[in-house]
DNA sequence: CCGATAAAGTTAAGGAGCCTTACTAGGGCC
DNA sequence: GGCCCTAGTAAGGCTCCTTAACTTTATCGG
């Protein structure tokens, strides 16, 4: 099973947590402008200072003494001129990518990914290692020298990066300080890991569960960009579901949401838990029972119902019946506009996508877009990143206005 | 089946919406000051100048002049003094309950329940009368007249009242300006009859679905109070939830967040809506095939399993176990802290319990909290009137504020 | 009864930050 | 070159917050 994201997970000191219950000062007023303004550029990319007070209501004035004040700050640069129609040509400002960065990692059973982006969300380096390691001792040391290497190669200061998110099966303990329910992932449940990996990088980390990374992935960068609503569903060795609400994640009250693996299920025999029923090992065991021989994997019953193999085809939509009860109960009670189907079974999704949509159509009235996870094996890796950014542009915001 | 809250329901001109986008101009500082006092003042309930300048920040000069305008603008008042230990004895301010009131209504199928509210939440008058209408005339007559002899019993004129909100099972659809799915409302489904109350009445009225309702009367007043997320699954007639996340409603994608009645449920002969399996007519279906006989109604068959009436008794445990069916549903995907149990069977609640925390136990080890509700048959009532009261005070604060 | 102390609240001075108005700067078109 | 148009700057004013000192009013102890 995929856990749970634990909420504010391994972050340290740093909060940024809102207080809306504060007064509003006339300096909170300023740096609430200076953001505004940044977010504004970000957003367009590019934009000279008169551009901006048409778009953000400021006026002029306010706009140029803010963003001399972003410029100083290192946040912000002139990038170039603009010639409009007619009239005096225009100077153009830009966030620097630079003024920070952001690490994210993804710890999967077979493959380590880590990458840094800048603060405009492009990454400038990136890693892809096979995960081989047996031993916590093993599984740290491999994250650490490729998080190294990927600064390194990027020449980026591990000072320069504001944060770090990794993504894990499971779920991370704040208080035990240690990853839960990672059965896949020997030596990961070991206490303090994590707080070796973030005192040898000298970056600040937070943990946050693979599913639900993966779900933001997508909202950031992939199928999902701009729900409303939506959920990720990801079948791999394990069965999650991540849910994005409004732009961020939907995390339940104890962090559990999503777990749709403990969804009651009526198996054909006895009632059985859903995720031993929907995951690569189900399939393998579908097939089986109706009648294919050999050295299954999950990929190799997909392979055969892609040449025709009916029993494969028969265990494939199966699987695809199975999922769509999961999508259905997902709609039922959450009512997203778009369910998205990744994990270990991406190369397949081609294969389930219409018995699944097929199956919830029968099911239920209520019928989300169904659609294939764009990313693929990136979505948690991104996932992380974009958390990651969320978080680094934050404090590279506050770090870099508090000095003035 | 309970449809769902419609966003926005049938409110009228003033939509209050937030526009973050927006720069923050030193008039909107004040006016958040102001604000943050008043609501500040709303949780102490009375408090002097000195002690809200502790309490919020401010200084208290600023504080001194925000209560002034506030007090000119009618929204705050002198209400006595306090002796401190020593020292000179404050003058107590409080938020002026009848600067504005809300009103709320609660149409069902066999009573109609009116309620009016001051700006600090408290009940002023309230009148419930037995729903016969059985056109859509009749009663839109019955929900007007109620209304006006509600505010005429207080002596409160309609002007007053800056908001209404209205609970009725179904949806309420903006664009046709009628409800939907509200089949056991007869007449009630015609387009513009909310327009017609609200034209007759004088006061903005919303729409909004009852278990929704159900479950914010439940966060503001009832068990839910101050719960991080939590859901009500309204068991009656239909079969409804209705989930409150951070004080607010989870309504889903287009608003149909909580539609259990659609969760794929394996009925022992053949696959069923779940709607049609919990609910009153199922348990009395229930009983009926275990044997019972004669002229039954759920509330006779709860009775007899008091009685210890042994196939009413397994009726009621079937009806348990199939709760928690739907109680296991929402907590692998939702993972609320608690869930309570209410609608039409709120007087049997007490028989259901035991059986579903029992099946919930043996469904999932995933284990909200599983309680009844507190409010019983006022939940959608005071549901409507917390609504209202939110868009009040919202709407009082900038009519009376706009005009200084 | 009188001063010391303490808390509530007011007054006055100062300053931060925004806006408006009016200006300068620079580019193309007639 | 004059005109028009857009970008950007300068100056002045306004709002509203804060700090600091002061006044008012209470209790306490002698």
């Amino acid at each position: 099973m995929r856990g749970p994201m634990h909420e504010n997970g391994g972050m340290p000191a740093s909060d940024a947590v809102e207080q809306p219950e504060q007064p509003w000062s006339r300096r909170r007023l300023r740096s609430t402008n200076e953001r505004l303004l940044l977010d504004r550029l970000r957003g367009l990319g590019t934009a000279s200072r008169a551009q901006l007070a048409r778009e953000t209501g400021l006026s002029k004035p306010t706009v140029s003494s803010a963003l001399a004040s972003l410029a100083a700050a290192g946040l912000v640069h002139e990038v170039g001129t603009h010639a409009p129609e007619r009239g005096r040509t225009a100077v153009l400002y830009a966030p620097d990518p630079a003024a920070g960065y952001a690490l994210g990692v993804d710890i999967g059973r077979g493959w380590l990914r880590v990458a840094l982006a800048g603060l405009d969300g492009r990454l400038v380096a990136r890693s892809d290692v096979r995960n081989r390691a047996r031993a916590s001792a093993a599984l740290t040391d491999l994250i650490v020298t490729t998080a190294r290497q990927v600064m390194a190669n990027s020449g980026v200061d591990p000072a320069e990066v504001a944060h770090g998110v990794i993504g894990t099966p499971g779920v991370y303990d704040e208080e035990r300080r240690r990853v839960r329910y990672a059965m896949h992932l020997p030596g990961w449940g070991r206490a303090g890991l994590v707080d070796r990996i973030r005192a040898e990088l000298g970056v600040p980390l937070e943990v946050h569960n693979d599913a639900n990374l993966a779900a933001l992935g997508e909202y950031a960068f992939g199928v999902g960009a701009g729900s409303r609503l939506f959920a990720y569903i990801m079948i791999g060795t394990g069965l999650g579901m991540g849910i994005v609400s409004e732009g961020r994640l939907f995390t339940g009250a104890r962090g559990l949401a999503g777990e749709i693996g403990f969804l009651p299920w009526h198996g054909r025999r006895k009632p059985e838990r859903l995720e031993d029923a929907v995951s690569g090992v189900a399939v393998v065991e579908a097939a089986r029972e109706f009648g294919m021989r050999g050295q299954l994997t999950a990929k190799a019953v997909f392979d055969a119902a892609r040449q025709g193999h009916p029993d494969a085809v028969r265990a494939v939509e199966l699987e695809g019946e199975r999922i769509a009860h999961t999508v259905a109960a997902a709609a039922a009670v959450l009512d997203p506009e778009l369910v998205v189907l990744g994990g270990g079974v991406g190369h397949s999704v081609d294969l389930l996508l219409r018995p699944v949509r097929e199956h919830v159509r029968a099911l239920t009235p209520l019928r989300p877009r169904i659609a294939p996870s764009r990313l693929g094996e990136d979505a948690v890796l991104l996932g992380a990143v974009a958390v990651a950014l969320d978080t680094a542009r934050d404090l590279v915001f506050e770090r870099r206005t508090a000095g003035i």
